[in-house]
DNA sequence: CAATATACCTGGATGC
DNA sequence: TGCATCCAGGTATATT
């Protein structure tokens, strides 16, 4: 599920419920997940401390303890995190349970285990960080996200624009759904060489991107399958998207069949009248 | 450097 | 009802 506007809504969700809360204990699964949960560094750092904000960076949740710590956190392609009464049963593959001082929990769930929990400690968190940022691509919302910048990325690239799009090195928070929607907002075929793209259509691709992703955070996010926000409730853009999961579907703009094809192993939807392959 | 494959997992949908 | 197969929002790593 989680792309960056179902990150930022699970976000929005949890920073007032979470702020100024002490988590009082710390429990977790036997499972790993991407790597191994990291006990240790939770009962030390995280246990008994208290939570000052909550940001996201990428497709990543970064919880700031008062004592300095950050607790990063990853939903892989299944992973929701729940605010529920700390009494109620464990659900299967709920993998960690933050237990706050009013007695409710936040609970990592994740069928698939492709999430990931991380402590960076207090003496270490700065150049931690600053590592980890080093390694994620631009913001879709952030200052340099522009053409400019884009047109400098794409230099020399022959990948296609969507599979630009979608590495997180480059660009951050942008999946396979919403790339595919950016690209049918731009009116770009998203199997375009990037290096081809003029500063022009970079320039639509940026505003399509904030856009559609900002009405995304806004309708709660997309629940394909299984996203929640914290308090259960599933997001709503999937009634909005234009192209995705829609093979065979008449075009939203100009009642063409929309095609699936497979790019890099991944689902791709495009129009073929509204986003000509221009060579 | 680019494209592809594989690996990590579970579960839902589909087809027989 | 059972079983096999395919597919899914992500990312890291290996291979060609």
């Amino acid at each position: 599920m989680p792309e960056l506007p179902e990150v930022e809504v699970t976000r929005r969700g949890l920073l007032a419920p979470l702020s100024g809360r002490t988590v009082v204990r710390v429990s977790w699964s036997a499972h790993r997940l991407r790597g191994p949960i990291p006990r240790k560094l939770l009962q030390e750092h995280i246990a008994g401390q208290q939570i000052r904000t909550i940001d996201r960076r990428a497709k990543y949740l970064l919880l700031r303890m008062v004592n300095g710590a950050v607790l990063v956190i990853h939903l892989g392609m299944t992973g929701k995190l729940g605010l529920i009464q700390g009494q109620t049963t464990l659900h299967k593959h709920d993998h960690l349970v933050l237990h706050l001082d009013n007695g409710l929990d936040v609970r990592f769930n994740d069928s698939r285990r492709f999430g990931s929990i991380v402590v960076w400690p207090p003496d270490h968190a700065a150049q931690l960080e600053a590592d980890f940022s080093r390694k994620e691509g631009l913001e879709p919302f952030g200052p340099a996200f522009i053409a400019d910048n884009l047109l400098a990325l794409a230099r020399g690239r022959r990948v296609a624009v969507k599979s630009l799009l979608m590495n997180s090195r480059l660009i951050a928070g942008i999946g396979n759904i919403y790339a595919n929607e950016i690209l049918f907002a731009a009116r770009i075929a998203p199997q375009q060489p990037a290096h081809l793209l003029t500063e022009k259509e970079w320039g639509r691709i940026i505003q399509e991107s904030r856009r559609i992703l900002q009405l995304a955070i806004d309708a709660g996010g997309s629940s394909i399958s299984d996203f929640l926000g914290v308090s259960g409730h599933p997001g709503y853009f999937q009634l909005q998207l234009a192209v995705y999961g829609r093979k065979d579907a008449p075009c939203p703009r100009c009642g063409q069949a929309i095609l699936k094809t497979i790019q890099g192993g991944r689902a791709t939807y495009h129009c073929p009248g509204c986003q000509p392959h221009v060579e």
